[in-house]
DNA sequence: TTCTATGCAAATGTTTTGCAGGAGT
DNA sequence: ACTCCTGCAAAACATTTGCATAGAA
């Protein structure tokens, strides 16, 4: 395993307007909830929920599954399903699509124009309307490729 | 859920050939394999491990995973990650790309040179080589879309 | 006769759920 | 106060593994 790719620092408001949106919804802000939050707003890679759970230490694993679900069912954050073990979560930022490493679980982004003809070529060749957000083009970097 | 499309039948020699390759690399052929082989390339849509264990009555669900993992390390078949659940199998074949509606299961085939591009693409922009068979195209068929 | 494959049972790893008490609003 | 949230334990679920034996080659 190589060294993931960082996001990008969260936009100061992100997190602000999440919590936001948490409340708007009937939700209470908790420690617990924070810590979670700042996990996945933080930098560096997105994580699994394992990871998730060994970051936010004093929260148990269940009240983190429950959190990351709280937080995808609000739109805060989503997680994408990379290589054959678990789905990594990531704060939920639009319109680029993720590109991940199944190995290392390295994600970078791309720009959604890139990959508007493929959408409509699978569209119309398929009828099947690509999400890319969630179902993310996956393979491997070059990391990961050399380092067999 | 909707009708997963049927794959096209097996080419008569397939099978032949995949008994075949297994015995070439020191392999027994025994019923519960031949059984676990049918379910794999018979028609109808690529099913789940659990799918398959349950069409191949008779054979212990381990023997069942243990005949899939034979299979893929032979090149026989391969498994594909497709929605959320879990990954399913398909004989493996050819230069197609699988395109799957992550709501109903449906995959449907692309061909491989349709793909050249965005591969080419994404290659140059990430660094990532895209493995689209095993981590394949994913979004919503137009039955899926209608019937919220 | 050799070595792979089978079936069963048990282990593993991940995610979900029930519940009683605790804490935000 | 109201009811959502937490932590713990247990359940649920998918997959893997150990082992003795049956069966291809």
């Amino acid at each position: 395993m190589t060294t993931p790719a960082a996001r990008p620092p969260a936009a100061p408001g992100d997190r602000a307007e999440a919590i936001e949106r948490i409340r708007a919804h009937g939700g209470r802000m908790t420690a617990a909830k924070r810590t979670v939050l700042d996990v996945v707003f933080g930098s560096g890679p997105p994580r699994t929920a394992e990871q998730i759970a060994d970051a936010a230490a004093g929260v148990d694993r269940s009240v983190v599954y429950r959190c990351l679900r709280q937080f995808e069912e609000l739109g805060i954050a989503s997680h994408v399903h990379l290589g054959h073990g678990q789905a990594v979560y990531r704060r939920r930022d639009l319109d680029s699509v993720p590109v991940a490493c199944a190995a290392c679980g390295a994600v970078t982004e791309l720009d959604r124009d890139a990959v508007r003809d493929l959408e409509r070529l699978v569209a119309d060749e398929t009828g099947i309307e690509l999400d890319l957000v969630h179902f993310p083009l996956t393979g491997r970097c070059g990391n990961c490729r050399t380092s067999d």
